[in-house]
DNA sequence: CATAATCAGTTGCGATCGCAACCGTCAAGC
DNA sequence: GCTTGACGGTTGCGATCGCAACTGATTATG
């Protein structure tokens, strides 16, 4: 299989990429008993200062929302996340992380972005900030990006 | 969520891409009754004249062989792939698409081009050459490269 | 030549995920 | 101020996928 043989597959060839990565990054997770979707959520959650709601992850991460009440779930049992109750809205669960939750977070985040590093390591830096420019690129196109408030 | 706030994601944005890339596709892999693995186990073979062996298919699409060699049995009912015995090693099975398979093939081929350039249209030229370059280089990093034979 | 280790491929099983149905809450229209 | 439709969140269910165990074939080792 050459290069030119792969024109046509591209989903393929990303969900390659996002299984390889994912899968280097597992142990870093599973060290907190946590799971990918459910960093995803910690992750959104430890981006921000306040609390949001669980349907703001939703856009966010643009996984499903029975996924992510189930990410949830799993966190709260964890003691990583607190659900409130919001005032404006009585359907909306505001989510916020406990202080065990924020240690873990900011305790994985650098160990992902290293090991995301090590991943890229290959790339020149240039072709690394050409990768990001694309992705952002293409997640604007897709409308993949959600923005704040 | 802005820029900066997505460093450490890379396997969370890559699996998005590949899910809505996914999606975007998926119409044109139903109409012929196939799912995404089938489509690879195809494509894979259509890339080739001579047969393969299922190993080979695996090898090439990193899938697990549990998945080619269901994915493969379904190409069989529909009658777009004959399983051989192979003369050399009794082990082996080899793969070939038939007519009507390799018709599929040829059909698909371009479609899912087509719907891949759409998806990329939003991406200068330029910018479309880097990203096959950084596919590429990241595949063979990680490698995820099967050489030819 | 016999035994053990490995390999190609298949299949049962458990975990995961998205869909859809559901409940409670909110907002719009008459 | 009801009723209808939309929305936030949860849960049951079916489809999918990878792991691991298994079969049969091959290769390596003594």
């Amino acid at each position: 299989m050459n290069r030119l043989d792969l024109l046509g597959f591209m989903p393929f060839r990303l969900n390659r990429l996002a299984t390889e990565f994912s899968n280097a990054l597992a142990a870093d997770y599973a060290r907190f008993g946590i799971d990918i979707p459910e960093w995803r959520v910690l992750a959104t959650l430890g981006m921000h200062d306040a609390p949001r709601s669980a349907n703001y992850v939703v856009r966010c991460t643009r996984t499903h929302k029975s996924r992510i009440s189930r990410a949830v779930g799993h966190l709260a049992e964890l003691g990583f996340v607190e659900r409130l109750e919001s005032g404006d809205d009585r359907r909306e669960i505001m989510l916020q992380l406990t202080p065990r939750g924020r240690e873990v977070y900011e305790e994985l985040l650098p160990l992902l972005r290293a090991r995301e590093q090590a991943l890229l390591s290959c790339l020149r830096p240039a072709q690394a900030g050409a990768l990001d420019d694309i992705l952002f690129t293409l997640e604007r196109s897709l409308d993949l990006v959600v923005h704040k408030r």
